[in-house]
DNA sequence: GAATAAGGTCCATATGGTGGACCCTTAGCG
DNA sequence: CGCTAAGGGTCCACCATATGGACCTTATTC
């Protein structure tokens, strides 16, 4: 396979699979508007009738819908209520709630619960503040790389040294060329700092991150 | 491949792809408790290596995860984040929330929002009435084959003729077997009655509809 | 209307997936 | 306490399946 620049160590074996999956979890990060095929090309390393092939897999499933006008690939319905099918088990937003809307209610702030999801942080709730001004604009579902953002700082903040180094390795890509204010310098400095104090600061917002599980 | 007594009309061209969604399909539909190896094995014709093999690439992808103690198989937590990813597309559950709360406001008793997947009916979420008595048990999550229960009779009605057929012919087999009191002549009476009447009922209990999109 | 680019498809090749047979661990029983 | 049974997990030779280069088709640009 001389596309495949990964010296993967153990290998898979169920690799169609695991590239499906890999697209699915590609696709989920896009806000809504959806991905073309080329940039879903780019952005997973496949070539296209593989990618192509793969997608069509996943749509048969309804995993993911294909936009008729735009072409573009996005989360299908089946994701959605997936997501309610497992959200029994994994109701941590359930339970996070009660904390994030006394959170809300104190602070007179938004709150946010966020999770980990591999190197990123996602955002799966904002409870509204009553406070008048609502500048900064986390919405449910958008994504940073760990360490950007209060609350996703401060998820690196509980985690490992070992681990934290792995991320910020596999995240210094994408921070130099999509978030030229947080150099991982920047972040590591952030993050002395957020554990010696025992919560996370971002200068400009405060974010109160709410571990569900911790 | 003598194992394989479904006559596929048109190949798919990533079989291992279909297979591994078709588990996971599988693996949701089970309430929270979690599927065994041979259930799944059973439930999807597939024999065990394979299934196993499936079964440990979602579980990579972190959509399925197994209990350490039952070794049994269930929905992971990237199946619930990637729900909340799609739900930003699909919000019809926000969407339908208001008139579902006002369904419920009106009626006292608890209302229920369900979409049709497949050839089942699925319990998106309950809006609890204030009506004291509140027995009958369609929890969120909870699915039952089109046409057994009111608001899944419902979707079944404003379906085409043909679409009926073809699922009444696929859930058969599964009425018969766990459905005794649902068999296909009963449905049938019922929907007719439903499509009449305009709306459906159910002896015992009357849930509304409400179908999002249409 | 030609040129460009992006989406989509075909097909020979060999790689990755398949499933029969086997082993290991845990639960039930004489 | 050792034996049997059942279920979960793994191995490996074979070949069916996924792969990706090349090509075609449809929208967009100038």
């Amino acid at each position: 396979m001389g596309a495949s620049e990964e010296a993967r160590s153990g290998l898979s074996g169920s690799q169609s699979v695991d590239r499906a999956l890999q697209l699915l979890a590609l696709v989920g990060r896009e806000p809504a508007g959806g991905l073309p095929l080329a940039d879903i090309v780019a952005g997973s390393g496949l070539n296209k009738p593989t990618a192509r092939r793969l997608l069509l897999a996943l749509m048969r499933a309804g995993l993911i819908e294909q936009e008729p006008q735009t072409r573009h690939y996005c989360l299908g319905e089946e994701a959605f209520v997936l997501g309610v099918l497992a959200a029994r088990r994994h109701g941590l937003l359930e339970l996070a709630m009660e904390s994030l809307r006394r959170l809300a209610a104190v602070s007179m702030d938004t709150s946010f619960l966020s999770v980990r999801r591999d190197n990123y942080c996602v955002c799966l709730h904002r409870e509204e503040g009553t406070y008048p001004v609502r500048t900064h604009a986390l919405q449910t579902g958008d994504q940073h790389p760990l360490g950007v953002g209060a609350g996703s700082l401060a998820l690196l903040a509980v985690m490992p040294d070992d681990d934290v180094d792995r991320i910020m390795a596999a995240n210094a890509p994408v921070l130099t060329t999509r978030y030229p204010g947080f150099a991982p310098e920047v972040i590591r400095a952030d993050l002395a700092a957020a554990r010696q104090r025992g919560f996370a600061l971002n200068p400009g917002r405060l974010v109160a991150s709410s571990w569900g599980i911790g």
